[in-house]
RNA sequence: GGUCCCAUGGUCAAGAGGUUAAGACAUCGCCCUUUCACGGCGGUAACAGGGGUUCGAUUCCCCUUGGGACUACCA
């Protein structure tokens, strides 16, 4: 068989040699460990959690000088592609702050010289490798009736999964001659490119993967399909050429594909390219019913990265939780370095678990507050308005209003030794702090809820409080007023004195400063009501006891 | 069905041929405390089962079981 005659029936039009890319692509320098990584999704929706991770992953694989960090958009199947969906995914991938060096930027011109990015603007380039394999004998047209029902290929599917398929799969039109191949050519008839597969199951190869480590298996048996009949590539083919001119110095991609990896790399070898070292990631799952599942886009909502947006975590507090997933150890570095970032942490590939770790929502909860803990005020501020100006721009407008306030309110108990760590996403603030930031007449207050002290009592209390309180009191002084205040009112400030007969007064000082928190806030559960009421300052205390009286009618 | 991957508490997981089998989250209890928290101390809780190899295995090998994935002119 004449290879070139059947290479240049196939691809008439194509004049360029493969080494023309090659000029365009020069190798990349890359110095002291530099990796050149990629994230390479299929605009067929939101950006996946899982997503998330790997881009993670790409971060923290490129950290060092020369590295890079770059997108392409594996947009080759039109049947599942969604609208916009690449603008969206280059979209939360920004929001979730990565900064990838080069590649595809949505609706923003593309960056980097080893382009272009987007596999659709590449069709050239492949035809061009796609006439070259087939000059080398590596790949040849197949004519065959194409089924384009996906619930057919499915069908079909179950059919061979009972007739127990063969692991060798040479499709008959690897034997076509190039009359035959000629005469469907001249009726016009599409084909598809398949690889002519070498390769024997039973043969045994040895492969690295960068998790996984050293593994046997089996070759590559099938002529799978290189480039579809409308002339666009397939994942493999696309991957082989675009990792090689893209200068690709590390593969990592979901483990799902791990099993196509003996095809892959007899693509390279039908290519004469290097292969490149792959790194296949855990999938995230979830308990489901009992049973462990991988996240699904359908059913799970927290399998949309937008979610934790919307939600308002803080993006690097998911980052942190997604880190600990990867390398466990993270925890621990993070305890003994409480101030640097995540981006320091001695990240290492040979840590990566193996395992499918279980998304746990808990967990993520309790990473995202202790992050949260450890800014400060006017971080928290900044992160919670531009959170608000997206999805709550009633909130942002109240932060807005008085900028120095929502501060204040956000530093009790923050800034301190031992800070609160009560808040892990921006949505709970508003409800947190509704006695801080919302009008007080729409606070429901039900003193019978844990007082049963009368309505003129109470209302004496609560008015020597305020007429006692003082701003600039040191706390330690103002503490002092109030077991004073509580002695004076029928409670008692000595835990002890009341233990011994609870009956003679109204409470002990807890139930003294509840009644308080209580009156000011509409809750019994605050960060430090010291802080609290100097806060709101003097006469807002007594603006809220006024508005207490008339309502109670006292 | 075939092929591949995985297997330590509820979850994430460290670990090594000989350990009282770490730690974190969750949970429970106690302490601290003006509430709620934070914090501190402590408790409950694990090597899937069966065979080998070995003086000894949870660790190495095999089988079983369980879970996951792939099996498209999808990625």
């Amino acid at each position: 068989m004449d290879f070139n005659k059947l290479a240049n029936m196939l691809y008439p039009n194509v004049t360029r040699d493969i080494n023309y890319y090659f000029e365009k692509y020069p190798s990349r320098t890359l110095i002291n460990g530099g990796v050149v990584s990629r994230f390479a999704p299929s605009p067929t929706g939101y950006l996946h959690i899982g997503g998330v991770f790997q881009c993670l992953l790409h971060e923290m694989l490129t950290r060092k000088p020369t590295s890079v960090f770059y997108l392409r958009l594996e947009d080759t199947d039109q049947k599942r592609e969604v609208d916009e969906a690449g603008e969206l995914l280059y979209d939360t991938i920004v929001k979730f702050g990565f900064e990838p060096n080069e590649g595809y930027r949505g609706k923003y011109e593309e960056k980097g010289s080893y382009g272009p990015y987007k596999q659709s603007d590449r069709i050239e380039i492949y035809k061009t490798f796609a006439k070259y394999l087939v000059s080398m004998g590596g790949a040849y047209p197949c004519f065959c009736e194409k089924c384009e029902d996906k619930e057919e290929i499915l069908a079909k599917r179950e059919q061979e999964i009972e007739t127990n398929n063969n692991t060798i799969d040479r499709d008959p039109c690897r034997n076509l001659t190039l009359e035959e191949v000629e005469e469907n050519l001249n009726m016009g008839r599409p084909f598809a490119l398949r690889l002519f597969s070498k390769g024997n199951p039973d043969t045994i190869i040895k492969v690295n993967d960068l998790v996984k480590g050293e593994r046997d298996i089996r070759e590559n048996g099938k002529d799978i399909i290189l480039v579809k009949n409308n002339g666009v590539p397939v994942y493999a083919f696309a991957h082989a050429v675009d990792d090689t001119l893209m200068g690709t110095t590390i593969i990592v991609r979901g483990e799902d594909w791990f099993q196509s990896l003996p095809a892959h790399l007899e693509i390279f070898k039908s290519f004469g390219f290097e292969p490149i070292p792959y790194l296949h990631t855990p999938n995230i799952c979830k308990l489901d019913d009992g049973k462990k599942r991988k996240l699904s886009k359908r059913k799970d909502p927290e399998a949309d990265a937008r979610f934790f947006l919307q939600e308002g975590y803080p993006v690097d507090g998911v980052k942190e939780y997604l880190l600990n997933l990867i390398n466990s150890d993270f925890e621990e570095w993070r305890s003994k370095n409480p101030k640097l970032s995540y981006k320091e942490f001695p990240f290492e590939i040979a840590k990566i678990g193996s395992g499918n770790p279980m998304f746990d929502m808990v967990k993520l909860n309790d990473v995202s507050k202790d992050y949260i803990s450890r800014l400060d005020a006017k971080q928290v501020f900044n992160y919670l308005l531009e959170w608000a100006n997206e999805y709550d721009p009633e909130f942002a407008a109240i932060l807005n209003n008085d900028p120095e306030y929502a501060t204040n309110v956000l530093n009790i108990d923050r800034e301190v030794e031992k800070p609160r760590k009560d808040i892990y996403k921006w949505s709970m603030v508003k409800e947190y702090y509704n006695y801080m930031f919302s009008d007080f007449k729409n606070i429901d207050l039900d003193f019978t809820q844990i007082t049963t002290i009368d309505n003129e009592l109470l209302y004496k209390i609560l008015h020597t409080y305020v007429v006692l309180f003082e701003e600039d009191l040191d706390k330690n002084t103002w503490f002092e007023r109030v077991k004073k205040l509580a002695d004076k009112h029928g409670y008692c400030s000595d835990n002890k004195t009341f233990k011994k007969d609870p009956t003679k007064y109204h409470g002990n000082l807890a139930s003294f400063c509840n009644l308080i928190r209580y009156a000011f806030t509409g809750k019994t559960n605050t960060p430090d009501l010291y802080s609290i009421c100097c806060v709101l300052g003097k006469d807002e205390l007594y603006n809220r006891l006024a508005f207490i009286k008339k309502r109670n009618n006292v």
